[in-house]
DNA sequence: CTCCTATTTCAACAACTATTGAAATGTTGC
DNA sequence: GCAACATTTCAATAGTTGTTGAAATAGGAG
């Protein structure tokens, strides 16, 4: 993972309607959700919800899938991982008092 | 750690010089740098290295406390401790894929 | 008290980010 | 093909963030 992703990823998750949206995917698994059901889920308008959805795509955070009419988002929890991994390891050197958290 | 604290701890990471005072810090550890030091080791500026030294501070990731002419500052590993926590647990409901990572 | 060093603060400005509502795109069922 | 649904794209706008260089503040040494 390079300096330029974690910036990206960590700037993504920056954001109150993008982290809530996450946490929401992350509760929904491997199976996911639709764009409309997160938007309903988050009180956003479906275009902001949809700027939100994009960024997170964009930083390699979840991904799209489209199904009949209906786009399916879904945490990529290998993403997810790498990013904690970074700040854990490359980051904080792994620091006792940061591993003794996860 | 309250989500805004969360987001506002994302957001002072997610900036280049900022991850890069971040590591530079981390790798003094205790003993922490003073700002003129980590001026000169990322090749910012003082006002930009001070702009973005108080950006971290705001978010409680680093400490700041003056010795004689110089201010030192240090990482606060129980910070990004809590909120690396946060992310894995509270955020990623500590899935192994995640956990697998740390 | 004055000079020198260390750091922060400030104002101006450019660049980026988020929100809104309307219009466009893609998909299905009749 | 047309109507309805699901979602994205777009333009306008407001708000936030980062950079710069100059001026201000704070502390120590002679």
């Amino acid at each position: 993972m390079t300096e330029q992703q974690v910036i990206d990823a960590l700037g993504a998750l920056a954001q109150e309607t993008r982290l809530r949206i996450l946490r929401y995917l992350v509760s929904k698994g491997q199976v996911g959700a639709a764009a409309g059901d997160i938007s309903a889920q988050v009180s956003a308008s479906a275009s902001r919800t949809s700027f939100h959805l994009s960024a997170l795509a964009d930083a390699g955070l979840v991904t799209a899938t489209r199904v009949s009419r209906s786009i399916i988002y879904r945490v990529d929890f290998n993403a997810m991982g790498s990013l904690i991994g970074y700040l854990v390891k490359d980051c904080c050197k792994s620091d006792p008092r940061v591993i003794r958290c996860c």
